[in-house]
DNA sequence: GCCGTTTTCGGCCCGACTGTTTTCAGTCG
């Protein structure tokens, strides 16, 4: 039972009691304990088994949630839920996600007019029967109608990359109008979130119409969804929804801390107003009527007696204590990043030679590259047997001796079978200078055994570092079942390095796990695991989960010079 | 349902926009 999956029962059972129209707050108490658990890097299914007592310790839960942890780590699942899940069927809960429904109209639908799947509600909405109810009409039925038609591909987040390609062309288009003073990007694309729901754009301007007609008819935008004085909602072509908003200059910064968030941080930072006799909104930090700041995120801040405290790790995990004792990490940028010590070439399923991705990565400013290319259980991408990969390494040092200024080491990216044995025999891992070892297949063995193959692996003394640990793809396959306290625990023994996977699919380890693997030491490597030359510029993205790790320069090894990184390789064997 | 240096009850963040309204509820972020 991994965290998620109970974070999912609590969301859902808020999700039916809503439409039930339960106490709010009883709801806000299910979701905030929902989120406490997705965002804890240990297993939750551990500690309600070994020591149930801490899990009052934690945010949000007590003793009756606690309990209901504990039922559904035992049977999987929730009584209350299962009686729920009875009363209301699953349709009349997927009406949450048509953008305009919420929980009040849904009752409404399903108890009133006996609607009991999505199929109803389309007839009804054809045959004129929504829009003669009190509170619905005509414009409510086209909502229903479309909302259908889009049911499939709402509430998809989009990865991070993708997103913020598209936030980049539209600010970068608007930032020429005359017109916006000031531009920024909010949000959780802002906040770099791994995937986001939507986007946000803050602007400051003396022409808010000039500014949303030019959102309006940009290229990007396919129609508008909502449109007043100060704020506009559109849809993209890809799907996606950006919000813009226009504030005057004396509110820019409050605006941009409000839509920046997180919600979570956002609650935070009024609490702390309040206690201070202040009211925060996206207007400014106001004494009464008077504004007492909100130019810039860092008086708003100020006046709260706080430092500035960046976007990535505004989620309200460590932010508001560490910043308290003015210790709040000094985040890794890219360029501090030196080394890149994952990717393929042509003698596997990259795109580029060695001396190609070589070049590419000095000109990119690095000074060290590790080429790990698959090893043979990877059929797909045609993996190198032990002759194979040692004539590839001769060929590595051919390279080396041709380019200088960068440093070339001799990889390989080695699978972890599912026996748990590593797929090369030691003798050839031994003679690499940087083994990466990776789970490719059986991802969906029971959580013992997928655990114990990876502690099979960082007990192995020829492998360096544990590459994207739990194999998951963003958005399309859940990682692995793991135990990660296990498995960082063995890492940190060992002196096993962790790997954040730079790609915009992969971002693994992820931004919690990082955080826990900083806690016990463990020196954590960006890599791309680029198959091309270009495939060398998601660096970034990597950094950017490193930076909502709370990551520093000094956790991150491939922030080393070559001299100090192979220093620490050898005295970390 | 949680929480507490205003503590075991009575709070729990704040505002814009829309549609269906004659002053506001619902939805959203």
């Amino acid at each position: 039972m991994q965290n998620a999956e109970v974070a999912r029962q609590f969301e859902e059972l808020a999700d039916l009691l809503e439409i039930q129209g339960a106490n709010p707050f009883r709801l806000r108490a299910y979701r905030n304990a929902a989120r406490t658990l997705s965002g804890l890097p240990d297993s939750i299914q551990d500690i309600a088994r070994n020591n149930p007592k801490e899990l009052l310790e934690l945010p949000g839960i007590g003793k009756d949630l606690a309990l209901k942890i504990e039922t559904i780590v035992e049977t999987a699942t929730l009584p209350q839920l299962e009686e729920l899940k009875e009363e209301i069927p699953a349709d009349v809960v997927r009406m949450l996600d048509i953008p305009g429904i919420g929980p009040k109209k849904v009752a409404f639908l399903f108890s009133e007019l006996s609607i009991h799947s999505l199929d109803d509600l389309k007839a009804a909405a054809e045959n004129g029967v929504i829009a003669e109810q009190k509170g619905f009409g005509k414009k409510t039925e086209q909502i229903i109608l479309a909302g259908l038609e889009h049911l499939s591909q709402a509430g998809n987040r989009v990865r991070l990359a993708d997103a913020k390609a598209q936030s980049d062309e539209i600010i970068h288009d608007l930032d020429t109008l005359k017109s916006v003073l000031q531009i920024s990007e909010a949000g959780s694309c802002r906040r770099r979130k791994e995937s986001v729901g939507d986007l946000d754009i803050l602007v400051t301007s003396s022409q808010p119409n000039e500014v949303m007609d030019a959102l309006e008819n940009h290229e990007l935008v396919k129609e508008v969804l909502a449109r007043g004085e100060t704020k506009q909602r559109v849809r993209l072509n890809s799907g996606l929804e950006m919000d813009l908003r226009v504030v005057p200059e004396e509110s820019y910064g409050a605006a941009l801390l409000y839509f920046t968030g997180s919600k979570e941080h956002n609650i935070v930072l009024r609490r702390r107003s309040q206690e201070r006799g202040l009211k925060l909104n996206e207007y400014g930090l106001f004494r009464e009527e008077e504004l007492v700041s909100g130019r810039t995120e860092e008086e708003v801040f100020q006046t709260l007696d706080l430092p500035w405290i960046p976007p990535e790790i505004r989620e309200n995990r460590m932010e508001f204590e560490a910043a308290e004792k003015n210790k709040l990490p000094e985040l890794v940028e890219l360029e501090q990043i030196r080394g890149d010590l994952h990717m393929h070439t042509t003698a596997t399923d990259g795109t580029a030679s060695i001396l190609e991705m070589a070049e590419g990565a000095k000109s990119n400013g690095l000074q060290y590259i590790a080429i790990t290319d698959h090893s043979k259980r990877v059929t797909m991408a045609n993996g190198l047997d032990a002759t194979r990969l040692r004539a590839h390494w001769k060929e590595i040092e051919k390279v080396q001796s041709q380019i200088s200024g960068i440093q070339i080491m001799k990889g390989i990216e080695c699978d972890i079978l599912e026996d748990g044995t590593m797929d090369l025999p030691d003798d050839v891992l031994s003679e690499a200078d940087w083994v990466i070892a990776v789970l490719h297949y059986g991802l969906k063995q029971p959580q013992k055994q997928i655990t114990q193959r990876l502690l099979n692996a960082i007990r192995n003394p020829h492998v360096s570092i544990i590459g994207h640990l739990s194999g998951r793809l963003i958005g399309k396959r859940p990682g692995a079942d793991l135990n990660y306290s296990e498995v960082l625990k063995a890492a940190a023994d060992h002196g096993t390095m962790m790997e954040i996977n730079a790609h915009p699919m992969r971002l693994d380890i992820d931004d919690i796990h990082a955080a826990k693997a900083k806690e016990l030491g463990i020196p954590i490597v960006i890599n791309t695991d680029a198959h091309s030359v270009r495939g060398l510029e998601v660096m970034q993205y990597g950094v950017y989960q490193a930076r909502r790790a709370g990551l520093t320069k000094k956790d991150v090894a491939n922030t080393k010079t070559w001299k100090q990184f192979y220093n620490l390789l050898k005295t970390s064997r």
